[in-house]
DNA sequence: CAATGCATATTTGCATTGCACATATCCGTA
DNA sequence: TACGGATATGTGCAATGCAAATATGCATTG
């Protein structure tokens, strides 16, 4: 249509996926998810609002990449400052410290990474994501407590022990649900009993 | 306008506010809250498609005073088959057990009740009914592990430790995060390590 | 009993949004 | 050079939240 060549401003994005995904990024914090709209992120990403239907096929298919990004990021931040030849009783504080600041730093992406009604929890890539963040659970929840019975089970308890608990503290924690002035100040290990372990 | 008299159809809904909020229940556990839009709950409650703004001044309020209404629910489910007479230990079973059961039976209205973007938390009703849960809580969570420290810090570490860990095993649950074949026919009660109390 | 005021409900209108569908542009390749 | 697939645009529409103006019924009061 237009007869001149603006050589700054190509039909073509390029990398318009990854673009669409940092602009939701961005708008997720500062407006909620809620208010989110693919319109927006088109907007921010510098294309018609209509671009985003080539990459992603629904809004729900975009949150929940979304989602699987803040899994992939959650395992960064579980990762974040553990030594490998560490013992796994520091692995363990690392990684739980991680979980929590990821929660605060990115409460947004958080609740959506949890949030069964918006993203389809049944993405493959999304339950990648998921089973990764799961192995390193997994790992440094041997050894956490006393527990009876065979070792599959107890391994399995030991595991939905760790997740519900740090998962609990971390989203009670951002929705504000801990108010009383006595329990200001505590991190995740000052909430855990003595285990004797 | 109309010059003829249907006296079955008054003009005044004269419970509006309920039957939205009933209407609003329906909706939220068949469709899911993003699915869930004040016409619909309108046309629902048999009046027109601005009628809700009457009794709520916008989406968010509704949504909040069903979360409200959630944590209302909540506590009748805790206390759902507890004795006054009862010791603590029996009393902490059976509330915890019901809280896992209002978030299965009612997970949509369950994720409502957290959701930071959707409902606003300052509401004074809201905060009313979340703390007369917080209450049931902090009953139960005495006596529960072994901590060090003084009584005050004490009683708020046991209180945070027992809401976290059984909100995020509830939620984990709802969010079928929990899909490992070892993980079944658990309740939450299996995954708490020996306190030694 | 008529008049008035208030709470409640309706109607109209508009901007935003998700999405379907048709069209346009770019680029690699035969 | 022609073609085809991938990517982007434009148009249109139904659903939605919300504002503003209007209509209705009911209780109170003179």
């Amino acid at each position: 249509m237009k007869t001149e060549a603006k050589d700054t401003k190509l039909y073509h994005h390029g990398n318009l996926r990854e673009s669409l995904l940092a602009a939701a990024r961005r708008l997720l914090e500062t407006e909620g998810h809620s208010n989110l709209s693919l319109r927006k992120c088109a907007q921010a990403a510098g294309v018609s609002a209509t671009a985003p239907q080539n990459h992603f096929a629904n809004k729900e298919a975009l949150l929940t990449a979304l989602a699987a990004q803040g899994y992939a990021e959650l395992e960064t931040y579980m990762k974040r400052g553990v030594k490998e030849t560490a013992d796994r009783g520091a692995r363990r504080q690392a990684a739980l410290l991680g979980y929590v600041a990821f929660a605060q730093e990115l409460p947004a992406l958080y609740e959506l990474m949890f949030a069964r009604d918006r993203v389809s929890s049944s993405d493959p890539d999304l339950l990648r994501h998921v089973g990764a963040c799961f192995v390193i659970l997994a790992d440094l929840s041997k050894d956490f407590g006393r527990y009876h019975g065979d070792a599959a089970k107890v391994e399995a308890k030991q595991q939905m022990f760790v997740w519900s608990l740090v998962h609990g503290y971390a989203q009670l924690l951002t929705a504000d649900r801990f108010k009383k002035d006595t329990m200001q100040g505590m991190n995740i290990f000052d909430i855990i009993p003595d285990l004797g372990t």
